[in-house]
DNA sequence: AACGCCGCCAACCGCCTGCAA
DNA sequence: CTTGCAGGCGGTTGGCGGCGT
């Protein structure tokens, strides 16, 4: 037996969604807020929706602070990157670009990128079988984890990275900002090679996830998705240098 | 002008998860 | 601990408009 609807769709009204009732709905919400119930907003705005179709309505049309337009080329790069390394979670992708839904994420991906990443990917291919790319990670002695440790994050990162952009990293010396003895400065050369790819995209989809910025930036101790941070010394030991070719660049 | 094809995108569907009772 | 509900999410669909023939 399956799950019982939200609502009854016999009496409420699908499709589009009249000038009218997009009124009705924002005005609402300006003067109630959502009450923290969606399946009971629309009996009291007196609409004859489905409250999960207002919600959707709200999050992904009406919300003021949603961002219309084309997408830029910036955001196009931190879509795909993402895409690669943590797949098809929509939400935490548009989470990381202002004003963008996940469902235009979503529409933006499967009508544009992912025609655009292909082609770029097969244009790759051609060109890496007369010039091997550049896939290569050295390790030194990693400390203070647990060997076993060690390896499952190895066993974790190690394909995440082969299926990075292509970016060069350098181990550059600490820096007085540095938050604690663990930090490992990691500068991302920006280059032609990065194929307009944001140097400050490149996440890894789990707890250490991190981000870098441009220029020698600091990769601090942290946690948080995207904004956090991911010890490379405790994981790698000394990276010395290690350079990535995107395998669709 | 008529028709068919295709791309885009708003909206729906159904599953999963978190939480309160 | 179980159950039911609401919200959240990703996959999919259907309608519309643009374009080519």
């Amino acid at each position: 037996m399956g799950r019982s609807p939200c609502c009854d769709k016999a009496k409420v009204k699908r499709g589009p969604w009249s000038p009218e009732e997009d009124a009705i709905l924002k005005n609402h919400i300006h003067n109630h807020g959502t009450g923290g119930n969606w399946i009971a907003l629309p009996h009291k705005a007196g609409l004859k929706r489905c409250g999960k179709s207002c919600r959707l309505r709200w999050l992904n049309y009406l919300r003021p602070d949603i961002k219309l337009g084309g997408f830029t080329e910036e955001e196009d790069n931190i879509i795909s990157s993402l895409y690669v390394n943590i797949g098809s979670r929509w939400s935490v992708i548009a989470s990381k670009l202002h004003g963008r839904t996940d469902n235009d994420v979503k529409n933006h991906w499967n009508t544009k990128l992912k025609k655009k990443l292909s082609l770029s990917h097969n244009t790759s291919n051609a060109a890496t079988t007369s010039a091997a790319p550049i896939n290569h990670i050295q390790f030194s002695s990693p400390t203070n984890l647990p060997k076993q440790e060690v390896d499952h994050y190895q066993t974790i990162y190690k394909p995440i990275f082969d299926h990075s952009m292509m970016m060069d990293y350098q181990q550059t010396p600490m820096t007085s900002d540095s938050t604690s003895n663990s930090t490992v400065n990691v500068n991302i050369l920006s280059s032609p090679e990065n194929h307009g790819f944001s140097p400050n995209a490149f996440p890894i989809s789990n707890g250490y996830a991190s981000w870098c910025d441009n220029g020698g930036g600091v990769i601090d101790s942290g946690s948080d998705f995207l904004t956090g941070e991911f010890d490379f010394r405790q994981v790698f030991g000394e990276v010395a240098n290690f350079n990535y070719a995107s395998p669709w660049l």
